[in-house]
DNA sequence: AATGAAATCGACCAGCA
DNA sequence: TGCTGGTCGATTTCATT
């Protein structure tokens, strides 16, 4: 058996039925789930520790419509650098600090890293790009307006194929 | 004065804090909030309601590591699509549609979308994009592994640029 | 908009299967 | 280890300012 995989700690389906119930809706209340599940309350909660303990989740975030803070542009910048000088991660870092910048990603092919930034106006986007291209070791870069954005109706856990969860529940045979 | 904008009804200083603080975690207590803000902890409710009912909280949602459900795969893909047949909008939510697929972004330029997905396995990516091309009206399609992502310390709220945040606050000779 | 008191809900503990 | 039931503390609600 390997060890080197640190995939959850042994999840069953009713762990998988709480992720799914809350990494869209947090906002429910213990007896809800309890309900739903058929378990107790204390049942449910154990459950959510041991989950959060496990690293399974994450964190609890509050998540804030940027539109709402006039942040009304997003973009995706392709960045370039040159391999030769210093240690990718250490671009990466450098990239998601500035200020804006919501995600990257250090990718394989021809670009290097796929900068997702947010913004309240194309200078303040400008501002960005010149961030980028100051930070030492980028060649250049390529931007693009997101004119609009789709996000799934629900999350990770929810988006499982049937193969990915049974990949997830019966890692040992118990 | 405008009134197409739907940007948050009136925030100051004090919801922006509380927002920065819960973006990144809201298992903080209503007291530890209160502390810090020096005000009440049923003012601090209040607040959250406010913002919720605002929409600018727009859900409160666990994070669930990818990695602990076997999803150690990241792909960024981008789409091509024939603008004479039909809206991209519809191409857009049949995209978000698939099982796997994280964000999908419509983009201006010679990308049209630009769509993140996150899989277990080379088969499943393949089968998603066997999936995108299937799609009436995508004409071809170009894939990137992502070899690491970096994530911003502190959400939206908290990489809010001084230029942005005084737009937020004062939209409004109060 | 904010407060304090009352009702409700979640967190924790000891014990049990 | 997973769960139960009960207790305590926290949160939600509401009347009041």
């Amino acid at each position: 058996m390997n060890d080197t995989l640190r995939t959850a700690p042994d999840l069953d389906e009713t762990d998988l039925a709480i992720l799914e119930r809350i990494e869209d809706d947090f906002d429910v209340s213990l007896e809800t789930l309890a309900d739903q599940l058929d378990i107790s309350k204390s049942a449910v909660h154990y459950r959510l520790n041991k989950l959060k303990d496990g690293g399974v989740i994450q964190s609890v975030t509050a998540d804030i419509d940027p539109l709402m803070l006039g942040l009304e542009m997003a973009a995706i910048t392709d960045v370039m650098v040159s391999h030769e000088s210093g240690y990718s991660e250490d671009i990466g870092e450098r990239l998601v600090e500035l200020d804006g910048v919501e995600k990257v990603y250090y990718t394989m092919g021809d670009v290097d890293f796929v900068v997702v930034s947010r913004v309240q106006s194309r200078d303040q986007l400008n501002n960005i790009i010149e961030r980028i291209v100051a930070i030492d070791g980028v060649n250049s870069t390529s931007s693009k307006f997101v004119m609009q954005e789709f996000d799934p109706e629900h999350g990770v856990a929810a988006n499982l194929t049937d193969e990915a969860r049974s990949a997830v529940i019966d890692h040992t045979g118990e």
